[in-house]
DNA sequence: TCATTAATTGCCC
DNA sequence: GGGCAATTAATGA
């Protein structure tokens, strides 16, 4: 089975011997969602957990003022819609796909099973959702805190690290990322996302063009993320 | 080509 | 910095 090839060196199945591993792979369903359509949404029940093979999805959830905001982006082979591991039954949040994604779904029903008879699965599972969590305390602090710059340089270093992709010019955040994206992610509004591009465009630092962003000096950005003031 | 969606900029709070 | 409006640019049907 071709699945089989693609994930079995995640770190996630170390300890699943092959024919488990395929046993454990006929059991899911996949599951392809087209740009902008939804995994899930919040509040939907919790019937599948997903590995996503290929793609990128953007968590989002709506605040009470009707705002959306962009929790995090989910890259291929991370695991999501994990919601039994921190004890619910539904989904937490609106889980959109950002580009065409192939996700493997397995029912909700398998969790604690899978969980308990494969300790490398359940390391992963559970150093996702405590890498989750850190992001979010950290993204809480840093919106009380912080400088507009160095948050929209601290989202951009963010989306560096899991998306990035080596081109020419730079490093290519590689996803369809608009103004108001970012903007959403770091709780400004896409005019001052706009102004801040222009101004790091004018110094090097990014090039962006539409729904694309390029960053062509890492240094300076990371710079911009650490003093800020 | 036209309609839609994104991005930029200037002005004011 | 945010909010708004006008304008321009890119894109996809």
């Amino acid at each position: 089975m071709l699945d089989v090839a693609l994930i079995s060196n995640l770190p996630n199945f170390d300890d699943f011997s092959r024919p488990e591993l395929e046993a454990f792979i006929s059991q899911s369903r996949a599951r392809h969602v087209k740009k902008n359509e939804y995994f899930f949404s919040e509040g939907d029940p919790a019937e599948c957990f997903y590995l996503l093979l290929d793609g990128y999805i953007r968590v989002v959830r709506i605040s009470p003022a009707g705002e959306q905001v962009i929790v995090r982006y989910i890259a291929s082979n991370e695991l999501f819609g994990i919601a039994h591991a921190i004890g619910r039954d539904t989904y937490p949040a609106n889980a959109i796909a950002t580009v065409d994604c192939v996700a493997l779904a397995w029912p909700m029903s398998l969790w604690n099973k899978t969980v308990q008879k494969h300790p490398s699965f359940a390391q992963v599972a559970n150093s996702t959702v405590g890498s989750r969590l850190m992001d979010v305390q950290e993204r809480v602090i840093e919106l009380a805190t912080e400088q507009v710059e160095h948050r929209v340089a601290m989202a951009l270093m963010n989306l560096v690290k899991q998306t990035g992709k080596e081109v020419e010019e730079g490093i290519l955040i590689d996803i369809p990322l608009t103004r108001q994206d970012v903007s959403d992610m770091t709780g400004t509004t896409l005019h001052t996302v706009s102004r801040l591009l222009s101004g790091w465009e004018q110094s090097g630092l990014v090039k962006s063009s539409r729904k694309r962003v390029i960053v062509t000096n890492k240094e300076k950005l990371l710079a911009l993320t650490t003093n800020g003031r």
